[in-house]
DNA sequence: GAATAAAAAACGGACGTTCATTTTTATTTA
DNA sequence: TAAATAAAAATGAACGTCCGTTTTTTATTC
């Protein structure tokens, strides 16, 4: 038999990685065995050694090539906001993200299994270094929108798109895998206006402002 | 050989699960075996079956445990809240969420190890209902504080609290299990004063949230 | 010596991986 | 075009190890 074409290898790796992904996700990663992919994946225990040297490298080769979709998808989103911390926009995020977490709520599953059993070795560059990624980002926009005084004085826009982003993240997360089925009170589209507000205008009024920083804000400064 | 107190064998029982803990949290459940946890415990692998009847109730016991004490915590950092969207206070709550993550890591990877090998089983709780929960806690001084007009209008306290809570702990955790190091761009000190603000003042200046306002704000009540 | 705890041995089964063998198929040959 | 070829792909039994649990044996205390 000659070789197979890349493409027809590609294609094997697929219906392997498919399969192995599901069973990682539903039963986790050493609770999934060789055979139960090989089962799985309609591929004998023996062919899978053909493919990938180690369990371990069907792991990785899932968190590849799911890491490049997912910066596809990110990369997409942050395309589509042009003024990052004006509350339409942060609202669309916000969007953005559930249907990220949604969409691929197995890939964050993955996440937490590399946590688990490999010290996240592959998803650390999903973190690190993020705020100063987005002021590489946006960074333009968030000079642009200081000049214009957009922002109150004092606040760095990149962090604060950070921390917008994570929130959204982490509420998402919580509504889809931590069984927090609704766990702010509110449906995911109310949540989402909440949050939002919050970023944009606080919650504080403006009296109950101007009191509490003249008392307290000595120590506050950064 | 008269039975044991039941002091005793808790005393037993401690040792047990503190090993396990241990294993768990480094290498997984799966990954951890019967053996491991008899090793590290120092007691034969068959007398561990005199005090757990299988290895998951090890797992169960050890969640059980742990997850009163963090309710103790818990209840003592809301305790020493008495104006809970306070900024000063809400300083206060990151701070002491800040050690709950740190001074508990396990504790959260153990939840990770939940949602992943048993749906979340023993940890929905933590986080189903926790609006209402905070609303049962912090009520009246969330009426007494809308009663002052310290809140902005439209604002509800209970899920912006919960909001709080939840970034705080989000950030902390990104920074201990998801190598995030200082992921804000900000060290742990700067960035409770950052997210801190958000809550209580939001980003925009007054000019931009009032034009922001204007244009945008009709789809965005809730 | 009766009762309990602890240790050790044993069990059947499942694990990741290897490997000798069989099957497949693109290319070469007729 | 059809048969032959040869290299690659696919197979599944087998290997040694380790698994969770059970059973048996030994030690300890009254």
């Amino acid at each position: 038999m000659p070789k197979l074409s890349s493409a027809a290898i590609r294609e094997r790796k697929d219906v392997i990685e498919d399969a192995a992904r599901e069973l990682f996700i539903k039963q986790g990663f050493h609770a999934t065995s060789m055979r139960d992919i090989s089962k799985r994946a309609e591929v004998s225990l023996g062919n899978l050694y053909n493919y990938y040297t180690t369990k371990d490298s069907i792991f990785e080769s899932i968190i590849d090539r799911y890491l490049t979709v997912i910066d596809e998808v990110l990369r997409a989103i942050f395309a589509e906001i042009d003024e990052p911390l004006e509350p339409s926009n942060l609202r669309k995020l916000g969007e953005s993200v559930g249907r990220l977490v949604n969409g691929h709520s197995d890939f964050w599953l993955l996440m937490y299994i590399d946590v688990l059993e490999f010290q996240n070795r592959h998803f650390r560059k999903m973190f690190d270094g993020i705020t100063d990624r987005f002021r590489k980002i946006f960074g333009e926009r968030f000079t642009e929108a200081e000049k214009r005084g957009d922002l109150r004085t004092g606040v760095d826009a990149a962090p604060v798109f950070t921390a917008a982003y994570m929130q959204f993240f982490n509420y998402f997360l919580v509504e889809k895998l931590f069984g927090g089925n609704q766990h702010l009170g509110l449906n995911d589209d109310q949540a989402l206006n909440c949050l939002t507000k919050i970023f944009a205008y606080g919650t504080l009024s403006d009296k109950a402002m101007a009191q509490f920083k003249k008392t307290a804000n000595r120590s506050m400064v950064g």
